[in-house]
DNA sequence: GCGAATTA
DNA sequence: TAATTCGC
């Protein structure tokens, strides 16, 4: 029989340091617990142990510190992140039923000694689990340890028996006291002999075998005469450091190894903790995601019904219900085959193949605005819709994804499941139980996809009535319904409309690119003395700054760094460099765009760009596949591509954007009088800046003053800091940082701005935009210096960059609205932040500025104005005014 | 500062 | 996964 007892302080501190720190949505750290299951599951794999147990320390003071008073003073405290995990570990192994053992006055080193005289006296086998050393010492016939060590999320351990013991030590195993006592071991404060070192110790013990010995033979030729002085006038030290790192074997505790038996976990519980920790990888493994009693969240809720709808009989029953209730959760499979619903308390599956015609005018009815539905990924279903001949869907009261998104804006996903975890406390399948391909083919398992859909429809319908609780709660529900809900129908029209691109013209200017990037690799390698991979930064690294012996100034975690600011600076010190670097503007814009977006054109000839709603923390947008949001408009040769994004025959684009939106918003929620009143007059902010930073007036403002301003205005607006500041404009972190000071003593609203939203977030562990979108704080209350001054930058810039994104998604709301309402034939296609662009019939153009610009200026009535500028033209190029 | 894409 | 570069 084996038992594996765990050295619970030493494993969970391992795991703690060993991985990043990991939180649930609430900011409760996890990363020691999730640590300390993964090598827990990992050890049970390897040994299959018959018994498992766990030993802690306890804070009071052991019989070691009676001995020596400084015994462990030297130990930094445990930081709170750690701290507060450990009695959710401790939670976790009660669920687990491994019994766990601490004893007042006693190490856990202690009670594990106790538990392996105990496990050999009965004849058991005894594997010792830990990341200390000082274990090593109970090593024998039949106890063994494991050196448990994490890096970078790896586990890796060591297995010692006697054999390896000897083998690396070159003295059996009971030395290890004797070891410590004469080298001491300055983590436990074991002060051992003062002048012996590892390597002298190693030697003594070898030679002697044990501390006891050597002092008897202290005489001895053998030793130094050095080393016989330190040795017989540290005397003392020796045998109490040997008393201090012995382990007591006697620990007064009722233990058999049979109580460890491993036992089946307490699923509901272990269910529970797993859900509220969010470790949802470790449900699956464990099992814990079968439906089953444990994995309800509230136990006294019945299971809803769960029918098919097989005939016309009962589809009109269902029909007939849907109008009348205030609402009801859909959830469809991705190709439309079937579609889940549910009410109050039951669920009705409806499948294309059981109703032929019918199906599809149950759609038409169910996607109605007479049906008010919620839903999940509202954007994505009204992207598939059309597929089904259902273009316009409408009637969708409530997005959980969306929901989820508001209340929690920095969390990575938002599938249907995870929100049921966190939020109904309630375990689902995930996604892929019933979007697999073919669940509703004649060899598909429709009845296992049907469970799935019932499950999501009915959690979705549940959501509903948490998330907009803490919706209105948290004073979102306007945000919700006039900005986010709107605008799915807004994105999901855009992603079908698409941007019609020029392939011939993209074509030609790869084919350029090409030319000339073959030219410059040619030129490179020559230069260079032969060819390596120009695409490796760590092969130009080593050419660079080894073959060719330029001076490194920057290193990267992995070796040199070679980006464009490092190169910039070599340019003048060898001709490969201003090579290198239109070697990387080429690559990137053949890479990236012309063969990126050759790649993704669709059949109509245009692209279709999926934006993402609940990505960004701040509020914004992101594009996907591919991003238009970053098509290059900075350098000349860049700005090429935008010509290639052309509207479609007998169309014009029209693109307004705001003008300075961010700075306009810090005027206006920051009150600061210069700075509202240069936009109140209309002046150029940027020279205004230079003007105040400088002091000088603004006709004396140079060139790179203003180039400075417009980076420390820059710097503000995206919460950068001093140091990023002074990388960006080429000065030191103090000129950086004085740049600053001096721009919020001109600026002194700014500062007292600054001031207030952090102290503000600090108290109540968030920030708002205008329209009341948050964004939760938990860097603020960080103990590292770095992670709370982010927290800082964060909680100015939030509220500037997440208004200017409130601001855009309902000026497009209104454009989409007033451009249907008018019977405009003109559509929005794209948003890049700050600006909408618009593809309009000729004939359309006047009005399409003119409305942009009202829709996009009216949005908000602040204290400076908001302005739009709008331009048109035969391509983005152009029409970018 | 963030987010996306490409490349090794 | 890390480094780089594009946009706002």
């Amino acid at each position: 029989m084996k038992l594996m007892i765990l050295d619970g302080n030493s494993i969970v501190n391992r795991a703690f340091y060993g991985i990043r720190l990991l939180s649930t949505r609430e900011g409760v750290c996890t990363n020691a617990v999730y640590g300390f299951i993964a090598i827990l599951g990992k050890l049970l794999e390897e040994e299959k142990p018959d018994a498992v147990c766990c030993a802690f320390d306890l804070k009071a003071p052991t019989f070691r510190h009676a001995e020596y008073e400084d015994y462990k003073a030297g130990r930094r405290p445990m930081p709170d992140e750690l701290a507060s995990q450990i009695p959710l570990l401790k939670e976790t192994l009660d669920a687990m039923n491994i019994p766990r053992y601490e004893q007042e006055g006693f190490e856990a080193d202690d009670i594990i000694g106790t538990v392996s005289r105990i496990c050999e006296a009965e004849g058991w086998e005894c594997v010792i689990a830990t990341g200390d050393k000082d274990s090593l010492q109970l090593i024998s016939p039949r106890v063994r340890v494991k050196l448990v060590s994490t890096r970078m999320g790896q586990t890796e351990e060591r297995n010692y028996d006697e054999a390896a013991f000897t083998e690396q030590y070159g003295f059996p195993p009971a030395g290890m006291v004797d070891l410590k006592a004469l080298m001491g071991d300055p983590s436990d404060h074991i002060p051992g002999v003062p002048g012996v070192g590892e390597k002298t110790a190693m030697d003594l013990v070898r030679r002697f075998g044990s501390v006891s010995r050597l002092y008897e033979e202290l005489e001895s030729p053998g030793i130094k005469d050095s080393v016989r002085k330190k040795l017989s006038e540290g005397r003392d030290k020796a045998e109490m450091s040997y008393r201090l790192a012995t382990i007591d074997r006697q620990v007064p505790m009722e233990f058999a190894p049979a109580d460890a038996l491993r036992r089946e976990a307490d699923k509901k519980k272990l269910g529970e903790l797993f859900r509220r920790l969010e470790f949802f990888k470790f449900m699956d493994k464990f099992g814990l995601n079968e439906t089953g009693e444990g994995a309800k969240g509230d136990p006294d809720r019945p299971a809803p019904e769960t029918a098919w709808i097989a005939d016309g009989k009962a589809l009109e029953e269902l029909t007939g219900r849907l109008e009348a209730a205030p609402f009801i959760s859909v959830v469809c499979h991705p190709g439309l085959e079937a579609v889940a619903i549910a009410e109050e308390n039951r669920v009705s599956l409806v499948a294309a193949d059981d109703l032929g015609d019918e199906y599809d005018r149950f759609l038409g009815v169910l996607f109605s605005n007479r049906v008010k539905k919620v839903s999940h990924e509202v954007k994505e279903l009204m992207g598939t819709l059309p597929e089904a001949g259902i273009p316009a869907a409408d009637g969708f009261l409530f997005d959980t994804a969306l929901a989820g998104y508001l209340i929690s804006a920095t969390s990575n996903s938002y599938t249907l499941d995870k929100l049921a975890a966190a939020y109904l406390s309630e375990s689902i399948p995930t996604r892929d139980a019933f979007a697999a391909q073919g669940a509703f083919s004649a060899l598909g398992d429709r009845e296992a996809a049907g469970r799935a859909m019932a499950a999501w429809a009915s959690a979705a319908g549940r959501l509903y009535g948490v998330l907009s609780g803490k919706l209105k709660e948290m004073g979102m529900t306007e945000l919700f319904s006039t900005v986010e809900m709107p605008l799915c129908r807004v994105l999901a029209d855009m992603e079908r409309a698409g941007f019609r691109v020029d392939p011939k013209r993209l074509r030609e200017f790869g084919e350029m690119l090409s030319s000339r990037i073959g030219e410059l690799e040619e030129e490179i390698y020559r230069i260079a003395g032969g060819p390596f991979n120009l695409n490796s930064p760590k092969q130009l690294g080593e050419v660079l700054f080894e073959r060719l012996g330029l001076p490194a100034m920057k290193k990267t975690k992995t070796g040199y760094s070679t980006n464009a600011d490092v190169l910039d600076k070599l340019r003048e010190s060898h001709p490969v460099i201003p090579m290198i670097l239109e070697y990387r503007q080429f690559s990137k814009l053949k890479s990236t765009y012309a063969d990126g977006l050759l790649k993704v054109i669709g059949p109509d000839g245009r692209i279709h760009t999926c934006f993402q709603m609940t990505v960004t923390a701040t509020g914004r947008l992101s594009s996907t596949e591919p991003n238009l949001q970053n098509i290059p408009v900075r350098t000349d040769l860049g700005s090429e591509i935008r010509k290639m994004f052309i509207p479609a025959e007998g169309q014009v684009l029209v693109d307004a954007d705001y003008s300075q939106i961010e700075l306009r918003l810090l005027a206006h929620i920051s009150k600061d009088p210069v700075m509202c009143q240069a936009f109140l007059t209309g002046e150029d902010i940027h020279r205004v800046t230079a003007s105040q930073v400088f002091g000088v007036s603004q006709d004396e403002v140079t060139h790179l003053m203003r180039t400075r301003a417009k980076a420390v205005n820059f710097g503000i607006v995206y919460g950068i800091s001093d140091y990023s500041l002074s990388q960006d404009i080429g000065v030191t972190v103090a000129e950086a940082r004085h740049y600053i000071r001096t721009y919020l003593e001109k600026y002194s609203g700014v500062r007292a701005y600054m001031k207030e939203i952090v102290e503000r977030a600090k108290h109540d562990g968030y920030v708002v935009t205008l329209m009341n979108r948050r964004r939760a704080l938990p860097e603020l209350n960080s103990k590292d210096h770095n992670i709370r001054s982010f927290g800082e930058r964060v909680a100015l810039n939030m509220p500037i960059q997440g208004t200017a994104a409130d601001i855009i998604k309902l000026a497009m709301v209104r454009v989409h609205d007033r451009l249907n309402r008018e019977g405009l034939r003109a559509r929005l296609i794209l948003q890049v932040h700050d600006e909408l662009i618009v593809e309009a019939p000729r004939d359309e153009v006047e009005r399409v500025k003119t409305l942009l610009v009202e829709e996009m200026e009216g949005v908000m009535s602040l204290s400076v104005p908001l302005e739009a500028d709008a331009g048109s033209g035969e391509n983005w190029y152009e029409a970018k005014a």
